[in-house]
RNA sequence: GGCGGCGUAGCUCAGUUGGUUAGAGCGCAGGACUCAUAAGCCUGAGGUCACAAGUUCAAUUCUUGUCGCCGCUACCA
């Protein structure tokens, strides 16, 4: 049996999860559900990102400890996947003991290319990066992303060897042996690789930054929790020893944001090369949820809440969107309008009613009796490449194609027509190769819209039709404005 | 400043290893139908392929330059 183990960036919680942790996790889900469907031994990690000054910030202006700040927000992170519908075996905490534990395996295992240096630089706690003198200057020395000034830092850390490991880095992914998804983001690390890359500073003043896990042997000092973090891929699989560290690793696919690119694609593979253990396979890179064109913000007030949609539309429905409309551009552009428009039209329209119009036909002209049905089988070759590609976009347009096919097939084959004169084989034979058709694609649609997938199997599968309350996906009849 | 990408129908994009009529979806218009969530199906609409120059028998597709947009990165000779 093939392994296949795909794990997500994990999130920083000191704030509630947005809709770009939800496509995130989408993107992962449906690699997860495809693979299990090929009948794969699938492993699917997410987790949380607990450690770090910031969130220490953020506990101390909440009045709270860190733990039990992080213990909320990780528990909304955890009830958001579940929402969502995503299918993760397992969610690691980097609070959790095991990890720590690990970390501290890890960090032990590295320390040939570790060493202690001073360190001294503008140091943005949000980012929870130091920042170069060049990059300081540029934003007038306040970060504009956390909207804060840099604070100088100048103490003694522990530095990883990570130049050591440039080539050898450049070449894995150069070769495709650790392969970066899309090619825009492989050849914008290889550009940053053709520079080199510098050693970094893998620890904190412990007496600063409280809240990490603590450098071994030197109580002084905390992990940096960048660094830490990034172990959570192989702390959950129990490295060093745990039999599913041996059978997992490495990652088939990791899924990451755009924005972290440097850390997975540089130092991350940096720490693995230092660890003697395989790169991972594949990663891939997905863009921001953008709004009519706009970054999402607090400020701007076009802020969209993933469970607001879900809550509105359904789970599948906001799948579709993201899976259908996101992986083919840099970046996702979410309207109500674009979402309602790809609803009424692709789910309630075309695939909804295809359904309806089948099940009704079946029940008015035969009693609800489908007969044996013949086997369907098209050409799955575009679908299964698209996958290949992470082209989710292509697999979904491979499908709808499908679905225009079929509602093509029952208005040439007009079995309504049929219906009326005496052939009831003939009218057997064309309703039932709609079914199987249906049942085709529901096969197809489920690592992307699960339930619906589960819904279509149940009303068609017995060779009976089953009456099924509701609509699929009903048409929304009004339209939701956007706000600007 | 360096590296890379982009600019194609109203909108979102695909495509051309250079060559008679440049494609899709949405939107729009028209048509035939009625099983269905007033859904579905069919047809059409004709865009100087950013601009300029160059190479070529021939460029939207190659080269250079200009303008505009975006990503990464940096201040180095």
């Amino acid at each position: 049996m093939t392994k296949f183990y795909v794990c997500t960036a994990i999130p920083y919680v000191n704030d509630k999860p947005h809709i770009g942790h939800a496509v995130l996790h989408l993107y992962a889900d449906v690699l997860a559900r495809y693979h299990r469907q090929l009948g794969d031994d699938v492993l699917f990690s997410a987790g949380t990102d607990e450690h770090g000054g910031k969130i220490a910030e953020s506990a101390e202006k909440a009045g709270k400890k860190p733990q039990e700040l992080v213990d909320e927000f990780s528990a909304s992170f955890k009830q958001g996947l579940e929402k969502l519908g995503i299918s993760n075996d397992r969610f690691i905490r980097t609070t959790d003991n095991g990890h720590e534990d690990r970390a501290a395996i890890i960090w032990k295992n590295l320390e040939k290319d570790i060493y202690k240096n001073t360190y001294s630089g503008m140091y943005c706690v949000g980012c929870e990066e130091f920042k170069t003198s060049a990059y300081v200057k540029d934003t007038n020395g306040e970060c504009p992303l956390h909207k804060r000034v840099y604070e100088k830092i100048e103490e003694e850390n522990y530095f990883f060897r990570l130049s050591k490991y440039n080539d050898q880095i450049k070449k894995a992914i150069e070769s495709d042996e650790f392969t970066i998804m899309p090619v825009s983001r492989k050849s914008e690390i290889l550009g940053l690789l053709k520079q080199g890359l510098e050693d970094i500073s893998i620890s904190r003043s412990a007496e600063k930054i409280s809240w990490g896990i603590p450098v071994p042997g030197d109580a002084t000092q905390v992990m940096y929790v960048w660094f830490e973090a990034l172990m959570n891929y192989i702390t959950v699989l129990g490295y060093p020893e745990h039999a599913d560290f041996k059978q997992y690793w490495p990652a088939d696919v990791q899924v990451i944001g755009k924005d972290i690119l440097r850390f997975h694609a540089a130092i991350w593979p940096g720490m693995l090369l230092a660890l003697g253990i395989p790169l991972p396979k594949t990663l891939y890179v997905h863009g921001f949820v953008s709004s009519n064109g706009q970054k999402m913000s607090k400020t701007l007030g076009n802020v969209v809440d993933p469970l607001e949609v879900v809550d509105k539309y359904g789970l599948d429905a906001f799948r579709y969107f993201f899976l259908r409309h996101g992986p083919s551009s840099e970046d996702v552009d979410f309207t109500w309008e674009k979402f309602e428009s790809a609803y009424n039209s692709e789910l309630a329209n075309e695939l909804g009613n295809a359904v309806q119009r089948v099940a009704v036909m079946v029940k008015t002209y035969q009693d609800g009796v489908i007969g044996n049905t013949p086997e369907s089988k098209h050409d799955e070759g575009a679908y299964n490449q698209a996958m290949a590609d992470f082209r989710f976009d292509k697999a979904l347009e491979v499908v709808w194609e499908q679905i225009h096919g079929l509602n093509q097939f029952i208005d040439e084959e007009k079995p309504w027509v049929i219906a009326k004169s005496d052939d009831k084989d003939h009218l057997r034979e064309v309703l039932a190769t709609c079914v199987s058709n249906l049942l085709e694609i529901a096969e197809l649609l489920i690592p992307f819209l699960p339930d619906t997938a589960a819904k279509i199997q149940a009303v068609f599968k017995d060779g009976i039709v089953r009456p099924f309350e509701g609509t699929l996906f009903p048409r929304l009849l009004v339209s939701h404005t956007d706000k600007h």
